[in-house]
DNA sequence: CTTGACCTTCCCAGTATGGGAACCTTCACA
DNA sequence: TGTGAAGGTTCCCATACTGGGAAGGTCAAG
């Protein structure tokens, strides 16, 4: 019924996903080209809607787009093995645990720095000394993606 | 002091930070433009690498351009209060908090969905079902160990 | 001189999101 | 029926950080 179609501001209220980003996901083409009016405004189903939801979920949970792409994918093939969906989950929360366990180190390191810092008027500073020293001369690559 | 003079890439080594990087940062003012050869090579003295140390010091713990600005700043300033540095290190350490804190919200949720999936041949899919649920859901939330 | 390593600038790519300009469409109300 | 607000359209820009690569100049060694 044309009772749920609904153009891109209602379908950003009931998804939760902005207009803005709506049209960036049909621009990268992470959901289809929306139907248009005939004046040009793009066209919502509730079905559309459905997805748009499924995809901020996602993105709430950290996935990227191109995970995101994935789990689309398999939510619409009524025939996938769960076993693709729970390995895309696992691999992801090892992702979230390994981000963890960085930020920690970045934390640890500095507290250990600001524990030392009088933080006071005077200008003596553990902290930017910390920074200033000569870390160890081996020169590492190994960074966030 | 000319021995300490070196061009771009004998400085990416020296300081961990990549030559790409060096002419990025020159680029958007957060170091001073290098001086040049007579050919137009930017060279870099001892104390140029110290403060390019600095930043990727400061990058590795996690700051932001804006707050290494900042910190430079301080740094240099050989009158600063220590507790202006506590104080913007005190201030990152809150956001590395908050930012794990989101991390692992994200892991919680997503592992309780992992738990009930059989991830095996079948379809039925607890993982894409809370993906595809209207948000919701706050249900069980008791799950800690 | 030639060659190869290194330098220069400039453009493009990505992630995900938002701001805003310039313009068109819809709808309710005077 | 006119009109103004609200909301749609496209397009460009910016964020923060990093890398890839092209086209071309420079330097040192063989």
């Amino acid at each position: 019924m044309d009772m749920m179609q609904m153009n891109i501001g209602q379908a950003a209220k009931h998804s939760g996903v902005s207009a803005k980003m709506i049209r960036h996901y049909e621009g990268i083409g992470l959901i289809p080209k929306a139907a248009r009016t005939f004046s040009g405004y793009r066209t919502y189903s509730g079905n559309d809607v459905h997805t748009l939801r499924f995809i901020r979920q996602a993105r709430n949970l950290g996935f990227s787009i191109k995970q995101i792409e994935h789990l689309l994918g398999l939510w619409r093939n009524q025939r996938r093995p769960s076993s693709k969906v729970k390995a895309l989950a696992l691999e992801h929360i090892a992702a979230l645990d390994a981000r963890v366990a960085e930020l920690q180190a970045m934390k640890r390191t500095l507290q250990a720095l600001a524990e030392h810092c009088h933080g006071d008027e005077r200008p003596e500073c553990p902290i930017l000394d910390g920074l200033a020293a000569p870390d160890k001369p081996a020169p590492d690559r190994a960074h966030r993606h």
